[in-house]
DNA sequence: ATAAGTGTACTAAGACAATTAATACAGTTG
DNA sequence: CAACTGTATTAATTGTCTTAGTACACTTAT
């Protein structure tokens, strides 16, 4: 389900974190869901424990996750995911837009540059 | 020119790297400019010259400047920061419009995202 | 020529974060 | 009761970042 690279220099536990953050939000892992327990994703990864534990905390803080000790890890509700996907892509739309701005791209550029890579990457 | 923030928890030659990678691409400092010299700035920021130096090794190795011994580090010509300034972008926004598509986000809706995003940011 | 200024390279040391290992606690489930 | 859950703590290890110091090769101005 989920593959490290040790090339990357990146923390491992932010690397879990963002990688199970993608399968939530592609709807790999359905809302109420049970996740891997920690120590079997940490068997699983050949990582400890611990690492595990630190990105379910992380997940949780953000939302994405609600953990119960005694019985397990679970993503949030559906409508939580939905809000939360919507405000986070905003917030990263909204950071890159911004810098494009300040580089001095008009906003004709902008949305010429939009265009085209929409239809690049829906194919239409 | 710059200002660094400790409680950013990146390398500090990673955040003088991106400062003056936007100082240029905001056109701050022009191409062919001299940058400040690797001692200088290092004493401006009160920061080691080898951190400066490597900042400055990170950014030749992309193509934002070029480095000369004896002579100094300037801004790359022109052509080549628009060239990469448009391929830069081009990557990121293609990154993010592809994350959007994985994440279920109809074509329709990622337009009408930017399009919001894009009046919010251009004031129009 | 000489001095000062340039980028680059190398080593040693310290600081800090990430990771691991081991153990323990509190709660749930069959 | 036994096996499973998440969580917490401590100690040790590892790797990266950063600094300090020194040195080299080159350019520029005096």
């Amino acid at each position: 389900m989920i593959i490290l690279d040790y090339k990357d220099k990146r923390p491992i536990f932010e690397q879990v974190t963002e990688k199970l953050k993608k399968l939530i939000c592609k709807g790999v892992i359905p809302s109420d869901e049970k996740l891997p327990s920690v120590r079997n994703l940490a068997v699983e990864l050949s990582i400890n424990p611990n690492t595990i534990s630190r990105a379910y905390q992380q997940l949780e803080s953000e939302g994405y996750i609600y953990s119960v000790i005694g019985k397990g890890s679970f993503v949030a509700s559906a409508e939580d995911i939905k809000r939360l996907k919507s405000t986070d892509y905003k917030k990263e739309l909204l950071s890159l837009i911004a810098d494009g701005k300040a580089q001095g791209f008009s906003s004709d550029d902008i949305k010429t540059l939009i265009n085209e890579t929409v239809k690049e990457v829906y194919n239409d």
